[in-house]
DNA sequence: GTCTATACCTGGATAGAC
DNA sequence: GTCTATCCAGGTATAGAC
């Protein structure tokens, strides 16, 4: 049952849930603007009244995505100083994100964008991953990590648990994320710890 | 300058070279018939005779190079006995193919199948994936690898080279991934070595 | 801001000659 | 087996009333 509250106050976040929960679901391709509009409740017009093409609902939603994750990661960087518990603390959010909010990591590390948005640049790219490299970068520079070049190292740390997520994703993984944090976390930083 | 042979021999092959190139540079759904059409120099009405229909070129393409992958595993599976050798020799087999056939890894890692192949089951449970999950469960059977959950365990071994391909799918690694195996692979084994 | 109706076109697929 | 011509569904986007 959808309150009043739903149904008028904030139309365009509506569009962009069903969206999101569509794209991921069934893909941006197999979405038609008229399934969301089924989904949202609203009409064709009003959608192409909040945005201007079904691009720009797609490049909403990964902005947003993305915004939320820089600030998260952001937040992880000034709350602690180690590279060790700054990419501990990274992995643990991404799982929690995982868990709690599915869809929003499905759309951010399995969709392929630039099909969908041609100006867009490569995920691994995108600013939150930038960041990720970057910690291991300066992880190295501190000896705490071994003095491998930075991308076998940002592979090593966060590459098992993002495969990890992905099996999650696809619903392959038998208990929740928390359940392999621990010994996930050891392999990824024992691969690099100096 | 196309040969006659390639010309008339083997037209069925040359259309899905080109569904290939085109699935991976551009997308399954930014690709058009006619667009296959036009890079095969064949008639639309050919393609059909050889497909059933567009979905049917997206799943021979994915069982062929399924299958490439499946054999090459199931020979170093022959060729060696450690779980040691067998995944190092697996990550360098994936890294080579990487190189000299980046369609091939793009189109099997990258493209979501799902989406386009309603029947097909995601790529972590694809045959080559499963056959690598099987190699660490009797590692950790085996006293080689340390007795941690075997999805865990994959995904550590796997996951930093896995990434680093999709970087170098992506275009932003600087050198050839021969040049990163060995560190890479370093990192993968001390993650889980026992 | 929101709706309905509709224009327009891309693109998958077929028919049927050769 | 290969081709050309064509059909037609589905989907994006617009027009214009309310």
């Amino acid at each position: 049952m959808m309150t009043l509250q739903e149904k008028t106050k904030d139309k365009k976040q509506r569009i962009l849930d069903v969206a999101l929960r569509l794209f991921t679901e069934r893909g941006y391709f197999n979405t038609s603007m008229h399934d969301i509009q089924h989904g949202a409740q609203v009409s064709i017009g009003s959608i192409y009244h909040h945005f201007e093409n079904k691009e720009a609902i797609a490049k909403a939603l990964f902005d947003s995505i993305e915004v939320k994750m820089y600030t998260a990661i952001t937040n992880i960087m000034a709350e602690y100083s180690t590279a060790e518990e700054r990419c501990k603390a990274i992995i643990c959010y991404l799982f929690e994100v995982t868990e709690s909010n599915p869809e929003s990591m499905h759309y951010m590390l399995y969709a392929k964008h630039r099909e969908f948005l041609p100006s867009e640049k490569p995920v691994c790219s995108s600013r939150p991953f930038s960041l990720m490299k970057e910690i291991v970068a300066s992880g190295i520079a501190t000896g705490e990590i071994l003095k491998i070049d930075v991308n076998v190292a940002a592979t090593s740390v966060f590459g098992g648990p993002i495969r990890l997520i992905f099996l999650k994703l696809d619903g392959v993984l038998d208990h929740r994320l928390s359940k392999y944090l621990s010994e996930s976390w050891e392999c990824s930083w024992r691969s690099v710890a100096a």
